[in-house]
DNA sequence: GAAGTCCATGAAATCGATTTCGTCAAGGAG
DNA sequence: CTCCTTGACGAAATCGATTTCATGGACTTC
């Protein structure tokens, strides 16, 4: 790999000169070829980490995601990437598993890289922005939000929730149960509320066991599923907050024996790869690339040195269908 | 963020003497003391740019795929980042779209930020190994194999294709179609080579238009499988050479009103997130996990200084159920 | 007790870019 | 014609770590 040196001992002219012609500052037009030529001669590259170095940033953003395998999360990391791409930087994609210690880790390796920009999806609210804040790097929440103040966009998850519920209801359903994510977790909490107001509203009732909690993946919310079903009284209805819960429940209602085309099956997201499903499960389509790019965006204004207040942003869901 | 001198001057002593604290030489254990705690009041962390520079290596590997929504690939993905974890490397993951430029790119980016090393797997033949290769970075292809020489980690696809067809075959089904991937890539075209063998082998007829091309993706199947189904003579069965052609094919036999549970379908690859898929459709199950935690592996010892000849890890496929 | 090892340590060079500062020459104003 | 501005450009400092080299003291060994 050739150096700066290389290239302006070979063009006669000194490394400055050549620092300068590939960052644009004017250089003489005779110059320009001489360092043109020796640096296509040599297959010259400038070296990232000196440059970032010295500059003390570089052109690398990170973007932390609870579990690479959910299809929401990937739709929004394609969103981010293709955004960040246009503006010629690259994306560092990092799987927190939801997990506390793995983000903090991640979090320090993007301000020990100088990363230009972290956009996180916290884990939990504990996240240490404190340590990436304090840095200068701008942050930007995504999908979830953090008491930190800092930017984020999110999806009316409240409004979401009521819209899967009230759609369960006008399909005739009234012993609607809940599968949630874990407890703390913002945007899934939130879409348990929704279902909440519209039981309450609607004077249903909610007995004990009608509310499961489980962890995000296929697996809790065939567990959960499984747990609703063996209720004396169970429930003819259920209503996801995350699309993999769905994919689980859905398996354990097939599993069981019922007719997934009679019991309601609403979740908050889409079913991936979605082919076979009964038309009759509610889908609440999250806006996953949108907020990927919206994220994006926001991060590369920051960047770019925009110093307004936090804002955050937030998107509609809608009924599919 | 603290740098090596404060820390030195805080706790006294010379930086280099809190650069050998922090990497494992001999200090004794007053100085270890002094510099412990200088560095816990500075909170400080070791600039990894810095180190990089000077190292002129990284704990970063990048991992180059195709499509980063595939769940093949992301499972695939998972492994890789496991392995690295341990070994306390950070992945950087990257998305072709099975573009050679992007590609490209991204090599090139790779070499520029001195990572430790590069997982590919290769878009096109043409992937321009050689700029890595020449950098001294290692290189490990994976999934697909590449004319240079590095190492390489695959599945049997021949023998996957050969599976699949067969299973069809016992099935009954005698008019089987193909739906390959686009031409040039190995690893889908080994499997469509499976499928002629044993379609040779059993001589069963082989029409035009029952070997289509279409791309990775779902809509490629779905198209490929609706021009299928539009033939004079129909097939009764279909090949798919990988996991998301066949979510689109299965969806295109549903929408044409034709019974899923009779219409053969056999998918090399797992359809993602299966739950209503009728217990006839034949997969092939790889073992994506497996080749990221296997490349990982090859690459981590490449990394650590191995320099025997390139080997090729073949895993071997098997049929689900 | 003299000579030879070994080890902890600090000073200074180094990695490869960017950037400040100063110089020198050309061109414009008075 | 002189003074001043402007712009190209090179020398050298800088970013923050690692690493080589030199030194001085403690410890062996005969």
């Amino acid at each position: 790999m050739a150096t700066i040196y290389e290239v302006a001992a070979l063009a006669g002219v000194s490394p400055a000169t050549v620092s300068r012609f590939f960052n644009g500052t004017t250089v003489s037009p005779e110059k320009q070829r001489a360092v043109r030529e020796a640096a296509a001669k040599l297959a010259f590259t400038p070296n990232k980490t000196a440059r970032r170095l010295r500059k003390q940033s570089s052109e690398v953003v990170a973007l932390l995601i609870p579990d690479i395998e959910n299809p929401f999360f990937t739709a929004l990391a394609r969103g981010v990437e293709d955004r960040a791409q246009e503006a010629g930087f690259s994306v560092v994609l990092c799987n927190t598993d939801d997990d506390p210690g793995k983000e903090l880790r991640y979090l320090q390796i993007a301000a020990s890289e100088q990363m230009a920009g972290v956009i996180l999806a916290p884990a939990s609210d504990e996240a240490d922005l404190g340590a990436i804040a304090s840095l200068g790097s701008p942050v930007v929440a995504v999908d979830r939000t953090t008491p930190y103040p800092v930017d984020a966009v999110k999806v009316d998850n409240r409004a979401a929730g009521i819209a899967a519920t009230t759609a369960l209801f006008d399909a005739g359903h009234r012993r609607i149960a809940c599968i949630a994510g874990p407890v703390g977790i913002e945007a899934t909490e939130d879409r348990f509320l929704g279902w909440r107001q519209v039981m309450t509203a609607r004077r249903a009732a909610m007995p004990d066991g009608f509310l499961q909690h489980a962890n995000f993946r296929a697996d809790g919310g065939h567990a959960a599923m499984q747990r609703l079903l063996a209720l004396p009284e169970p429930p003819d209805a259920v209503l996801t907050t995350n699309n993999l819960m769905g994919v689980g429940a859905l398996q354990a209602v097939v599993e069981a024996g019922a007719d997934p085309a009679r019991f309601g099956l609403a979740v908050v997201g889409e079913l991936p790869f979605l082919f076979l499903t009964p038309r009759s499960v509610v889908q609440v389509r999250l806006p996953a690339r949108h907020l990927g790019t919206t994220a994006a965006s926001m991060l590369l204004e920051r960047i770019g040195g925009d110093t307004q207040p936090p804002r955050t942003v937030v998107l509609r869901a809608e009924l599919a269908r």
